[in-house]
Order: structure tokens, then C-alpha cells, then sequence
DNA sequence: CCCGGTCGGTGACCCAGGTCACACAAGTCC
DNA sequence: GGACTTGTGTGACCTGGGTCACCGACCGGG
């Protein structure tokens, strides 16, 4: 794929780019430039600094921390379309990064140089708006964290994490182990907690996959 | 106090209003108005609506979130000198409150209505920089939380609130209750960890109060 | 087809911390 | 100086969920 296409493939990912001035939509185009993680890449480390404007426009990241103990929460995961909200945290407070983040997959991101980012966001009423956007989406998503970390039994926050991993068809390609981590627990547990779920009967478990047979069934067995 | 001498003091109290451009300022000192709260009154609910930008002039407020059980997690105390960055996010994000604050004791507060808030976010970038200013800072507080309550021991949050809460002389004019609500904890739990403290030596429990004795040894205590 | 790595299942055990049920001490309001 | 309210101390108990130690099942490569 040559420059050209990529540049055009990232607008047509975040259409609200075109709400800029043409102007500042050029400077955009001109300073833009694409990255690609392979699966299990260091997308950045805590307390890294923030070079770039991160905007991902295939594959997907976890964004996560993790206790001295080696347990981990996951933030959030970006997809296709999605902005890595924390590069904005970094750029905006001139601070380094909160988390570390990982390329669970081959990832191909767009990336807008610091410069740039500061000069669109002093300039351009759309640009801010367009990055507020997501900013304030990360904090409000911070709050049902929180939330479930503070209060939520594990199994609510398991069933959460499952129902959100799972594709339109309820199937979820992942591990115990993975799921585990995402949720800060460990496998043992989250293996007991499935394999009641599957005598119930709200799920079937395969090697690498859980699939949904009863959605309703496991968001209301998650919901107390 | 005259209310011209009440727009003075809110500028002394937030010097950075003063990068403000003479025109932008006047518009602020235009529509500033200066809310009080009693001790214990609400200042704002969970999902309630955001009128203005709330800045606390004198006093405090304690903003927190509360699961379905009745149990608390604190988000952040806001002291004089201090923005209710929950106001931005609310404001940024045209959504409503995430969390619900009550007034720990006789707060004054400014408050900029929304249509000047957004008037001056459109057009000034001091004001910007003030309001992401405490905006990122918040965004930074929720991730040191979300580390300690997904992974520290009861211990270490109890030091540490029962550390941020005392006043230069060491000593924290809280009862256990309290802080217990802070830490989403119950009264029982505070007792017992606060006795064994005392017994170490780390610190003295008066009535309504507790003395810190030895605050280096109450920080390594929380700390493992 | 055998062999080593990645998954998943299971039981025994342990512990932080929440729940319950009191008893008691200090203020405080008449 | 009762009587009531608010803050504290403490023991008995329970349970979610983490730890440890395995074992067995599947899977891909030589």
C-alpha cells in the first residue's frame, strides 16, 4: 500500500478528521505516519514518554497496569477506529504514561507528532473536539472501573469480561489465563468460575475459546 | 463581604485566572457567581447535571462513589485552591456526574455558568490550560487509585489516607468511621488495623482523632 | 507416532477482611 | 446524675478468592 492510501484509509477511519480546515487537515497529512506493532509488541511501557498521538487503524492493544505482585487490570483495549486516549493524557499534562500497553494482535496505528498534535489543539476547535472526545470517554470508562474493581465480585467482573470479548456469534477466542489477567485474578480461579457456568449452562468451553450459549443468563448471573 | 471583594479573593486564590486576556477576565468576573454549602449538604449527585465549573474557595469537599451495598470508594477531597475537575469532565463531556460529592464542612464556592465556561474554552487557551490543567491531574489521581484498590492491602490505603488526612502536626481529625468510608472499608477492620498500630507505636487514637507518632514508620508499614 | 509446550481441571489449604453481636467509655442534654 | 448519642474495642465466625501441587488432555513439529 503506498502513502498515499494509507493517508486516505486513516481519514476514512476517523471521519470526524474532516471536520478540520482544510488548512489544518494538511498539516495532518503531512506530518502523519504509520506504524506497525507486530502481535505481543510493546506498544509502550509505564512512565514512557509519548511521542506521537497514537490512533489505531487495524489490530487491537491492551492498555493495562500491573502490581509489583505481577497482577495486572486491564484499562481498556483500542480497535480499528479507536485513539489511544492515554497518549492524549500524556500529551496534554506533559507527563509520561500511566500504563504500559501491548499489541495483542499485528497492529498498524496512524501517529501524529507532538508538534503536531499541540498545533492542531491550539488552533483547531475541531481537532479538540474530536480528541476531547475519547478523552473524556477513557475517564468515564475509569469510573466503571473503579467501580468494579472496588466493589464488583469477581464473577461479574469475569462474566463483563467475557461477554465483551465475545464476537457477534458469543464465541470468545481466549484463554482462561488471558481472561484472568485482563480481570486481575489468576487461571485456577477463573477455571472454576467457567466450569460452573458450563454445568449451568449459560456457556460451553473449548480449548482457547468460551462460547456464550446464554447471554442474558450470564449478564444476570454477573449481576449478583 | 461585598461581592466585588468576593470576585477578588477567587482571583487571588487562582492566580493562573490572571494569564487571562483582559477581555476573557472581564467576561469571568461578569458572570462568577459564589455558591455556599453547609456542612454535609450535596453538592452535586451521581448522574446529576453540571450547571457550572465549580472552583472551592474556602472549605472542602469529598467526592466519592458508592456501590449498590452502601460502600464507598473517595475519588479525591477538593480543598481551597482546588477545581471540581469532575465539573470539567461533566462539562467536556456534556454527560453528568460520575461520582457524587457532599460538603465535609462550610465550603464556599465560584462557580462560571456553562455558557462561560464553553465561551472561554473556545477562545482562550490560558483558560484552556487552567481548566486541563486540573483535568489531567484528576486523570492521574484515578489511576493511583485504581493500583490501590485493585491490588493494595487494606493496610496501605488505611496509612495512606489516615498520612493524607493529618495536619502538619501529625495528627488526623477523623473517627474511624470516616475513615473507613473513605477506604470502602467498615469501622470494625479501621479498629482492629488502627489498635495494632497503636501498639507499635506508630501512632496514639484519641476520641475523634488519631496522633501520628512515627510518620517513616507508618509510610514503610503501608508499604509491604 | 512420540515428545515437549500450551491449555485446562481439581482438590487441599490459607488468609484478609467483612459480618454479627455485644459491651463499654465519653460527651451532652436535660 | 440519669438517659441518650456517638465513638471505640473485641471476640467468634464466614467466605471469596488466592496459592500450591498436581495431572491429564490436546496440539503441532520432527
Amino acid at each position: 500500500m503506498t502513502d498515499a492510501q494509507k493517508v486516505e484509509r486513516w481519514i476514512d477511519r476517523f471521519p470526524l478528521l474532516q471536520a478540520l480546515s482544510p488548512a489544518h487537515l494538511q498539516i495532518a497529512r503531512g506530518t502523519v505516519h504509520f506504524p506497525v506493532l507486530d502481535a505481543g509488541a510493546v506498544a509502550y511501557e509505564l512512565d514512557g514518554e509519548c511521542a506521537n498521538y497514537l490512533m489505531c487503524l487495524e489490530g487491537r492493544t491492551r492498555i493495562f497496569r500491573m502490581s509489583e505482585g505481577g497482577r495486572e487490570v486491564l484499562i481498556y483495549k483500542v480497535g480499528p477506529g479507536g485513539t489511544c486516549a492515554l497518549t492524549t493524557q500524556c500529551l496534554l499534562s506533559g507527563g509520561n504514561f500511566p500504563a504500559q500497553s501491548i499489541a495483542e494482535e499485528r497492529t498498524e496505528l496512524a501517529a501524529l507528532p507532538v508538534s503536531t498534535f499541540q498545533h492542531l489543539m491550539g488552533e483547531s476547535a475541531a481537532f479538540r473536539s474530536f480528541v476531547m472526545d475519547d478523552y473524556t470517554r477513557l475517564m468515564s470508562g475509569l469510573f466503571t472501573l473503579i467501580d468494579e474493581v472496588a466493589f464488583a465480585p469477581l464473577k461479574q467482573r469475569l462474566a463483563h469480561r467475557l461477554l465483551a470479548e465475545a464476537d457477534p456469534r458469543g464465541v470468545a477466542a481466549v484463554t482462561h489465563q488471558k481472561l484472568a489477567d485482563d480481570i486481575g485474578s489468576v487461571r485456577e480461579v477463573v477455571s472454576r468460575i467457567l466450569g460452573q457456568w458450563a454445568e449451568a449452562g449459560l456457556i460451553e468451553v473449548r480449548r482457547g475459546a468460551v462460547e456464550i450459549v446464554d447471554r442474558a443468563g450470564l449478564e444476570a448471573t454477573g449481576r449478583k
